[in-house]
DNA sequence: TCTGGGGTCCTAGGACCC
DNA sequence: TCTGGGGTCCTAGGACCC
């Protein structure tokens, strides 16, 4: 068994700005949307009057009245996350990126060399810090999931090891929200039925959870509720973090600052966003054959409807006419729209489609108007290159 | 000014094929 | 002609994660 660390970035987006803003730094502090948006971080201040990443901002600012909030500066948090990553392989090159802000860290190699596990923990936090002035917590375990409970444990600012003898004493009385893959419905559900903690799911029979949440989740929740999963890394992973397999969809959705109730206002959006999406697809080389819209209404009921296509494509014209297509199929909108999405799934090396038939003339005058388009982009930045539509 | 945006995976039914 | 049984693809929805 060798030792896995979790390190997680504390209040990461919160953290990034807050390393622009040190005069802020005491105050209650949330990062995200201010219109009809969500807290993507909030620093411990804030967490101290009930803030929470994922609630809305008009919620948070409820809660604690003088709340400051800071836009995302995405550029600005990508680079930071790019030099954590970097420190973390230089104290192993087994490092499991699971996001801008965590990553899975095998240290077995690296203790012969640095020293005991939570050692190896305290330098990887140690050197985040000096580099990058932003703190970390990490968890010490046998398996994935355990270590990623741990750091949970150890915000913030910490380290908790946990001994694979302690693991049942250490799960057992925590709440099975905690537990990976389960949220809010699958707790609400478990809770219904009495199972309040993981050491309640850990004593359920297998066939009893199997009724309960399906086979498959339920023999995922039983290694998990014993600290049982996986032991080994997947080194690499999540794509545009540190490599790994290409993306299976690429999307883009928007929710509007006001509710659309016209069609050409969302079609308008939905053309921006499918030049975003393709746009993204042909500087990665890949094309996709299911072509998936989402429509959310002003009650926030939403839907999704897909195409898949006979032949894969990275044209936005081609994605584009799906998506009204999709879009008209729905029938005249009962609501305003207040959010749509496009997504391409089915992803694959645009190299490896053999064309069952030859490109049409026309097929292949979009697909080299959007290669042009491209250039100029890179050219000349993403306003120099637009269609007219969006002028 | 209730509820973002990027994804992944699972389920379940129907079509279709052998 | 009382009706199997997989496997795969497609679609829609839902749950979840960061």
């Amino acid at each position: 068994m060798t030792p896995i660390l979790h390190v997680d970035m504390d209040a990461f987006y919160a953290s990034v700005a807050l390393r622009e803003r040190p005069d802020l730094r005491d105050l209650p502090v949330a990062v995200g949307g201010a219109h009809r948006g969500v807290v993507l971080a909030a620093s411990y201040p804030a967490r101290a009057h009930g803030v929470r990443s994922a609630m809305p901002m008009s919620r948070a600012r409820r809660l604690c009245p003088q709340l400051v909030v800071l836009a995302p500066d995405f550029e600005l948090i990508g680079s930071v996350s790019r030099a954590v990553h970097e420190c973390f392989r230089r104290i192993t090159p087994l490092v499991e990126v699971l996001s801008a802000d965590e990553a899975f860290l095998d240290v077995g190699g690296a203790g012969r060399r640095l020293g005991p596990p939570e050692v190896v923990a305290e330098l990887v936090r140690a050197t985040v810090h000096d580099e990058q002035g932003i703190t970390c917590s990490v968890g010490v375990a046998a398996t994935v999931s355990v270590a990623k409970l741990a750091s949970r444990l150890a915000k913030p600012d910490g380290v908790v090891v946990v001994a694979p003898e302690d693991v049942p004493r250490m799960l057992h009385p925590l709440d099975v929200g905690l537990l990976y893959g389960v949220g809010d419905k699958t707790r609400a559900r478990l809770q219904r039925l009495g199972l309040r903690t993981v050491g309640d799911v850990a004593r359920t029979p297998r066939a009893a959870l199997h009724e309960l949440v399906g086979a498959r989740q339920a023999d995922h929740l039983l290694a998990l509720a014993w600290g049982t999963d996986r032991g080994e890394l997947v080194v690499g992973r999540a794509p545009g973090f540190g490599g790994g397999e290409p993306d299976s969809s690429m999307g883009a959705q928007h929710t509007f600052g006001r509710d659309v109730a016209d069609r050409d206002g969302v079609l308008r959006e939905l053309l921006r966003l499918t030049t975003s999406v393709t746009g993204r697809m042909r500087g990665r080389d890949l094309v996709g054959r299911t072509v998936a819209i989402t429509v959310r209404s002003t009650d926030f009921t939403t839907v999704s409807r897909s195409r898949t296509l006979a032949e894969p494509t990275d044209v936005t014209r081609e994605v584009y006419e799906t998506a009204v297509a999709l879009f008209d199929a729905l029938g005249p909108q009962r609501r305003a729209v207040r959010l749509v999405g496009v997504r391409v799934e089915g992803l694959g090396p645009r190299g490896a489609v053999h064309h069952q038939h030859v490109l049409g003339e026309r097929e292949r005058g979009w697909s080299e108007a959007d290669r042009a388009v491209d250039r100029a982009t890179r050219r000349f930045g993403g306003a120099a290159v637009r269609p007219a539509s969006l002028l």
